[in-house]
RNA sequence: GGUGGCGUAGCCAAGCGGUUAGGCAACGGUUUGCAAAACCGUCAUACGGUGGUUCGAAUCCACUCGCCACCUCCA
């Protein structure tokens, strides 16, 4: 049996690349994370996925990884946006309602964001991690770092303070700069969409600290007035010397914070770095720029030999970019009418957007909402190198593929029964342990090829077929659990509550020798257990005496109140929606 | 204008030189009082177009048509 080795696709290289971390065992992962100004978007969900089931495969191949996904919350939110609070912008009805207190806005839509991820089940917001800060770094707690490494940057002669108390990066001084997005910026019409800045030495020189004084968030590089007390210090003791006089209050460039929080909390040379396509230019060049200005790496080599390029010391080892979302074949925009925050699929009612609602309610989903596993799933199962047209088409595909693979799973649950203990010592017959070693193989296999999500469902689904196909005693169903197991360990779509069952006939028998309920239900009353086994032996009742109307009657109710029954050999089996 | 990518049966989506991808939808059948689920079968001798290379091409080459993205804050 061969092992497949994983292969990533390196933006940086354009190749494809057996990956090797920088020490064996253990990677180090940094993904640009959200700026939470608003909600989070379905295109930010999917680079965001991206990035978890990247983790997850790391961990299959036996790698212990440390992933750090930054917050950004350095808002470039100013008084004219608080002035212009008018009509539909999120951020500004935000502000406005929540004040004009920049970091309590972004303190809430960092907790929305917190929520949408828990929800779609991102596994940096799922248990311990969800509260380690240092894997949720914000760069409004990271202003010492990043101005230490401006300084340094200044001390070294990569960049320059302008009479206005601002620094640029010299981009003159990196040569290289340009290499990960193919860009020959010296061809590009400098200046041509926007106005140059005329402090700029080159027109192609990127702030690092800005001033503005109508920005809300600032920082006063020389006195500790406005700072965290715990930050100034924290300042001080990065950068001893001091700050360069000549920089003025202010706040920092845009891409600075995700070279100082990588640094801060994985060290000087990580293995991965991810981020949306755009974010190769310019974000992620500044990156490289700036990382190898203040701290002098090597950068990566261009087409080299793979070995002689992981072997070098570099800020990140692999780029992996993922591509856009898009909705109805465009770019995503609310302009376009085709924008939608996770939230507003996953609750429309609540999120205000009630044609959206009724859409999905007509496209099948129940009250309008998208279970956030079926939003997963629709996320992933296109592979990142790919650009996705999302659509309320593949939603409902997406929602019959995860039902599918839950069904699988309750089937064999059910076989297993509960308090079966899992080492029984009945084995399970050599075809059911060829198929589970068979396809868990192509499994990794596929998501070892730079993560290739439909052929890793492809096996999912041809396993599924088998198994369902089979006859299955409780150690088969325990061996093709652990198989279903192992998929969800990257999938993650599993609803694991118990929230099927079945009523023997046996136990249908004796609740039908109780007092039957009313035929009430329409009542609000919570169904528990016990009412839903009520009206079971109910319809039964009316089943034996052929009033199948009534039976039938007494089902759609059910399933009006969000219960299915169905008939199975065994009994009745019941099943939430 | 510069750069990158994509066009595969009704829809989504693998494949990247030679044996069934897979899913969804639809239709027929088994099962069922009826459903649902599950299973069997059909749609499927599909690869934007035109040339070329090859014993053999969805896969390589040339040209061509259409779509998308990046070059600006953006996942």
């Amino acid at each position: 049996m061969t092992v497949s080795v994983l292969k990533l696709k390196n933006s940086y290289t354009r190749q494809l690349e057996v990956f090797e971390p920088l020490q064996a065992g253990r990677v180090t992962m940094y993904s640009c994370g959200p700026t939470v100004y608003s909600f989070a978007h379905i295109g930010n969900f999917r680079s965001f996925l991206f990035a978890d089931v990247l983790r997850r495969v790391l961990e299959r191949n036996g790698y212990e990884v440390r992933h750090v996904m930054n917050i950004t919350d350095v808002g470039h939110m100013t008084e004219d946006h608080l002035a212009d609070a008018s009509g539909e912008d999120k951020l500004a009805k935000a502000a406005r309602e929540l004040g004009s207190d920049p970091f309590k806005v972004a303190q809430h839509f960092e907790r929305a964001f917190v929520e949408d991820a828990k929800a779609l089940r991102l596994k940096i917001y799922r248990g311990g991690e969800t509260d380690d800060p240092e894997l949720h770094p914000r760069a409004t707690g990271h202003i010492p770092e990043m101005l230490a490494m401006i300084q340094k940057l200044l001390e070294r002669g990569y960049a320059y303070v302008v009479p206005t108390g601002e620094v640029y990066f010299s981009v003159a001084k990196f040569p290289e700069y340009g290499q990960l997005s193919g860009k020959n910026i010296e061809e590009n019409e400098a200046g041509a969409r926007v106005g140059v800045r005329e402090e700029k030495k080159d027109p192609r020189d990127f702030a690092l600290w800005k001033v503005d004084a109508k920005h809300l968030m600032q920082w006063d590089p020389h006195s500790d007035k406005g700072w965290d007390k715990a930050d100034y210090g924290r300042y001080r003791e990065l950068a001893p010397e001091g700050v360069d006089k000549t920089i003025k209050p202010g706040f920092p460039g845009w891409h600075i914070e995700c070279s100082a929080m990588s640094r801060a909390h994985l060290g000087s040379t990580i293995d991965i770095h991810t981020g949306g396509e755009d974010n190769m230019f310019p974000h992620h060049e500044c990156e490289i720029a700036q990382s190898y200005g203040a701290f002098g790496f090597t950068v990566p080599g261009p087409h080299g030999a793979p070995d002689e390029h992981h072997a070098r010391k570099t800020f990140s080892r692999y780029w992996l970019h993922g591509r856009f979302l898009l909705v109805d074949n465009k770019k995503m925009a609310k302009r376009e009418g085709n924008f939608y925050t996770a939230r507003d699929l996953m609750d429309p009612v609540a999120a205000g957007r009630k044609d959206l609602a009724a859409k999905l309610e007509a496209a099948g989903f129940k009250g309008g909402r998208v279970d956030p596993l079926t939003l997963r799933y629709a996320l992933i199962s296109n592979q990142y190198t790919q650009q996705m047209n999302f659509g309320v088409d593949l939603l409902v595909q997406a929602k019959a593929s995860v039902e599918r693979i839950q069904r699988c799973y309750e089937r064999l649950r059910e076989i297993i029964g509960p308090g079966t203990d899992l080492d029984i010592a009945e084995t399970a017959s050599d075809k059911m342990i060829e198929l589970v070693d068979k396809y868990e193989r192509e499994f990794d296999d596929a998501l070892n090829d730079n993560l290739n999500t439909p052929n890793a469902l492809a096996a999912v689904f041809k396993a599924i077929n088998e198994i369902n196909a089979m006859t299955l005693g409780k150690a088969e169903a325990v061996e093709a659990m652990r198989l279903m197991d192992s998929f969800d360990e990257v999938l993650d779509v599993i609803d694991r509550r118990e929230r099927s069952g079945i009523l023997t006939k046996t136990e249908i028998e004796q609740r039908l020798a109780l007092p039957l309920p009313e035929f009430d239900l329409l009542a609000n009353a919570e169904l528990d257990s016990a009412a839903v086994a009520g009206f079971v032996a109910l319809r039964q009742a009316a089943r034996k005496a052929k009033d199948f109307k009534r039976g039938d009657a007494i089902r759609d109710g059910l399933k009006h109140r969000g219960v299915m029954i169905e008939d199975v050999p065994q009994g009745v089996r019941w099943k939430l929606e």
